[in-house]
DNA sequence: AGATTCGGTAACCAATTGGTTACCATTGTC
DNA sequence: GACAATGGTAACCAATTGGTTACCGAATCT
């Protein structure tokens, strides 16, 4: 809710698998735009154009490096679909307790 | 993971505002199409359209009940898409520690 | 049985999507 | 300065989407 239209549409920008995919390749750190595109069948400005949609969704950030674009995760907007997913929870308690475990791991000793 | 291709295609299904939607509508109970589409500017077949999709993605159930049909939520499917933001969440660290305190409070004392 | 209500599907249409090739601006190298 | 590398954008195209109207089957009510 802080910066209203924060996300020009996140759910929309990842619905589509490839989008997807450059996501989970980005997760490892930065990468150029060549790097990327030679990871995907398909041509490179096709990848470009994800690529905007992506940064127009705010899930990424483009760093001008001499004369490559690095391409970076910024992924805060994902929590706007993580809050609409929140309130169905209640209907899968299952995996309630197994994120809970999971997040307890993390920071062992809370309560 | 456990029911291989459980859902055609769930990011697609919760890509559009009016799936979303129904969704949102359909969270306090089942709703007959009839009533359901009263709720939207469109015409009732379009939204029998997106029921489909719904259906197909396995986000609702469909039951006879007379001549009426009562779509209600099965948003299991849901998990597969916050399984997959679930590894961005360490890019914001604020929001993991308030759904933690989400969780506790809703399970209190567990352990 | 006949009429009515409920709702899915078919056929169709305009707009959008995801891909292509061609072109261009910018940056780095010789 | 000339040339190569990098990558965004334009123009175009086929396939998909989201909507419409028309039709039809199934269930309910006289």
């Amino acid at each position: 809710m802080a910066r209203a239209r924060a996300s020009i549409d996140v759910f929309h920008a990842v619905a589509d698998p490839t989008r997807r995919a450059i996501l989970d390749r980005l997760h490892g750190g930065g990468v150029a735009v060549a790097e990327l595109a030679a990871g995907f069948e398909m041509s490179r400005p096709a990848v470009s154009k994800h690529l905007r949609v992506l940064r127009d969704a705010r899930l990424v950030r483009e760093d001008k490096e001499g004369r490559q674009r690095v391409y970076r995760l910024t992924p805060e907007p994902l929590r706007d679909v993580s809050a609409w997913i929140e309130s169905y929870r209640s209907f899968w308690p299952a995996s309630l307790m197994s994120l809970k475990r999971h997040l307890e791991s993390g920071k062992e000793s809370s309560r």
